[in-house]
DNA sequence: GCTATCCTATGACGAGTGTTATAGCCAAGG
DNA sequence: CCTTGGCTATAACACTCGTCATAGGATAGC
């Protein structure tokens, strides 16, 4: 079945996001997935790298889609709902759980890491959705690439200071003051 | 001689925010601080826990007295100076190093976990200077906790993602935007 | 029924982990 | 001189890690 193949991406992403990559055996991927260890490596020939760069690409893409849609209704609620995504993870896990794409981006990697990679990546279109939003509501394009990634970047920061201070209220205050910038800066 | 144990703690600090606290081993720090691994257990008997939390405190300490300084000059001139602080960090180490505060914050660990506690008390350590300044400057008490909040996560989050994206550009462009943010809300 | 193909089970490998114990060095204090 | 105490060296403990090989079972097509 490549239903097996399915739980182990979607396995490891949500253990990713909790202790980072390289905490997260293939051992506790597979017994937390159902699924035999002996399977990993005829699913995922290329090893551990290559099942963290899937789990990486499909956490990504599911925010991807999440952000993509409700940007449709215009930039702040786009911003909102981005939020409110990652508010939900940390309190959802009890401040346990954080985004698995900032986890990758801060371990020591080759630079040809491939989950590194879809790191940057995710990065980049999660800042490109939001940019394109802020340019269709008015926004001069080059500041709406800098207001785009203070965006991602204060909540990607936001949940690690969440996280460790236990308290959602870091995220709650930042999306506060972007809610207000953006409002500021995009016509209607 | 405690200068060794002050070499241990440099050495982890700078190697949990190179690769994390979970993949830095006790015997690489030693090895990296030209220490002895028996000595490792004399001088922190609790262990890596110990060790952990030290390293932690000790670079966010060295980030509280860099900002402090630098505060003093206006909440500009701090903001300014924190984001060169990291994006030396980051360009010094060809992209290899980040903050250990954030690395700290991102794994799974338990509730009471004093290297945990050390990353929170961090966050709001500079938070707060950043808020006071702010305060100090005809900024709102609440709002200022607020753009205090959102100036950390920001500059957090901007360095994993120049780490990933291997360019400054997400650091440049935050900074860039939150500059005109602080000197729009503060008076002077 | 038979066979070929996909998947699983099991165990082993070498290496690396945190931690502890024991024995040794080597400089001060008497 | 000799002893005491802080520091170091070495080895061992009981793991866990990623990875691979090999053997077993199921299941589909004929």
């Amino acid at each position: 079945m490549t239903d097996s193949r399915q739980q182990l991406v979607a396995g490891a992403a949500d253990m990713i996001r909790r202790r980072g990559r390289g905490a997260t055996s293939i051992r506790e991927v597979a017994k937390h997935s159902g699924t035999p260890l002996g399977s990993t490596y005829h699913y995922f020939p290329g090893g551990k790298h290559e099942l963290a760069a899937e789990a990486v690409r499909y956490a990504a893409d599911t925010v991807s889609g999440i952000l993509a849609a409700k940007l449709r209704a215009g930039p702040v609620d786009g911003l909102q709902a981005f939020f409110a995504l990652w508010r939900n993870v940390i309190t959802g896990s009890d401040f346990q759980a954080g985004c698995p794409v900032l986890a990758v981006s801060i371990e020591e990697a080759p630079s040809d890491d491939p989950a590194v990679t879809v790191a940057a990546e995710a990065f980049t279109a999660w800042s490109a959705l939001l940019a394109e939003s802020l340019r269709q509501h008015g926004v001069d394009p080059a500041r709406a690439d800098h207001l785009a990634s203070l965006v991602v970047a204060a909540a990607e920061g936001a949940v690690a200071m969440c996280r460790a201070q236990r308290t959602t209220d870091a995220l709650d205050h930042v999306a506060a003051e972007l809610t207000a910038l953006i409002s500021a800066v995009t016509d209607r």
